[in-house]
DNA sequence: TCCATATTGACACCATAGTGTCAATTTTAG
DNA sequence: CTAAAATTGACACTATGGTGTCAATATGGA
């Protein structure tokens, strides 16, 4: 048993989902004053560091999630103001998303609240570290992107 | 904005709910046939890892979730048969649970199947990366808890 | 021992995310 | 240009997790 419990990616997963756990708990308040519901603040947050404006499919890709998940948060977005429709020249059906000036206020407001926790831990922690890890964690997300892109091509419905 | 999404914590839970995603679509196929929920599915891993069998609310605090939903993990968990209680010597009301051979084994099918996940990932990735991550991200996970032990003292209810 | 307090288990209700499916539209191949 | 295939948006339904609350019981101090 601990000889199949001690691949590394098995700990990894099993890592990371502690540590998200108790990251919601920490952050929880944020997504509680805000209104967001934590997937909506997902989408925010994947639109803002897109390169460029993505569809929602584009989204859902990036962030490991099914559009139909991604299409509804994107719609309530809309409907609240906080997104605007841009015209996609590469399909007509499929508009691009950015972030309106409400939206962007709206994440600066939110972002702040959280850097107000974050900043607390961070004065008794390594801050080099985060950023250490962030980078090493983007490198190992983009190679499971590209794994599981080579094992099961295109999965859109 | 960008100014306040270059905190390094904020980075970096951005970049663990992406993770998380991804993991979650790669290794969905685990939970699917296994017939274990994903918080069943991780209960049973913490009681593993524990260096002695746990309480409910000791579980609860080392994956930073509300007691109650781990109680009815571990109630499911019980009527399957894939764990036990053990008497508490420590207080008569909150038992100690462990795996029963059932749990073991149903533990081992499980961490069986995402191995194989796992090993096709790692022939094209590097392991060390994976074993180094999971050391790092541990250390930050106890530098959180510690955070939030200081920050909010007791929170039971 | 007895009482106040804390802890625990249970349950109902709410919030949110995931899935299956369909029609509409668009793209692509012939 | 036409027809087949793929993509997209929408929606209902299901599954799962989170929260509030209560009674029961245990613990610790007077």
């Amino acid at each position: 048993m601990s000889r199949i419990r001690s691949n590394p990616l098995i700990q990894l997963v099993d890592e990371v989902a502690r540590l998200q756990g108790r990251i919601g708990s920490l952050f929880g308040a944020v997504h509680a004053q805000s209104g967001l519901r934590p997937m909506e603040d997902l989408v925010l947050n994947a639109i803002v560091e897109a390169d460029t404006p993505p569809t929602v499919p584009q989204i859902g890709r990036s962030l490991g999630h099914p559009r139909q998940v991604i299409q509804r948060a994107v719609n309530t977005l809309l409907t609240d103001g906080f997104l605007e429709r841009l015209p996609n020249p590469d399909h007509k059906r499929a508009p691009l998303f950015a972030l309106t000036a409400k939206g962007e206020r709206l994440k600066e407001h939110t972002d702040r609240m959280a850097l107000e926790i974050a900043d607390g831990f961070l004065q008794q922690d390594d801050p080099e570290r985060c950023k250490r890890l962030v980078g090493e964690l983007r490198e190992l997300r983009k190679s499971l992107e590209a794994f599981a892109r080579d094992t099961r091509p295109g999965d859109t419905q």
